[in-house]
DNA sequence: TATAGTGCTTTCCTAAAGGATAGTGGAATG
DNA sequence: CATTCCACTATCCTTTAGGAAAGCACTATA
């Protein structure tokens, strides 16, 4: 009469979920490791993101060094945003749900 | 001088995430892919979440045909909750999850 | 008859996420 | 000299997520 246990799944999958959770944080990973370097230039490559929503989120993907803010002293100073290495770790993520999405558009289109 | 394209990975990702974002929605059908079927076993063995919630997202979960809700006409009804087959198609999603968080919580400790 | 369990709903609330729009200061560009 | 680019910040607002606590109709159990 008693529940089944699945906190060996449950767990690591809610600490990683609170480190990549809502809309923007792993598309701005995905940006930036595609090589947008650039504040502006993630901007544009993400629709629909906001400048204030960007700076906010790049701040706290710095805190968890997934990315690092990088500037350059030249005339003008460049601000660059780079991907640290332990953003690779979350490739896998990436792939899987990037083939799930693909998978579920094909579906969602099926039933009309 | 242009940004680089990342659409075709942040599309399909964005419809995954649309799909299950938020604290509670994988670690519910984690629940009930491991096998709990009534709403009390799958709110304990979920530390945290109430009532109120866990109803929310067993509806969404519902709509999006990842679980249903099966009425046993005993006396007393019983109500059932059970993994669609369609929930099978996350299991990537969420062992990758699992591997990252497992790591994830090691690197914190690590520093420490 | 009192108590407990089941599957929720209801109410009230706070915090966080997200969105729209405008602005800013410096430097470069025409 | 006006405009544009860059990397943001500021302000204001709406929506959503989530939490705390209580309750409720029904059944079962002691």
């Amino acid at each position: 009469m008693g529940y089944l246990s699945c906190l060996d799944t449950v767990k690591p999958v809610r600490d990683a979920i609170d480190v990549i959770n809502g809309k923007w944080k792993l598309p701005i990973i995905i940006s930036v490791m595609t090589g947008n370097e650039r504040f502006t230039d993630i901007q544009v490559s993400i629709p629909g993101i906001t400048p204030k929503v960007l700076a906010k989120e790049l701040k706290g993907l710095e805190q968890h060094q997934l990315i690092k803010r990088v500037v350059v002293d030249d005339y003008p100073v460049k601000i660059l945003y780079k991907p640290e290495p332990y953003a690779d770790t979350l490739t896998p993520i990436i792939d899987a749900l990037k083939v799930w999405g693909l998978n579920h558009r094909k579906k969602i289109f099926e039933k009309d």
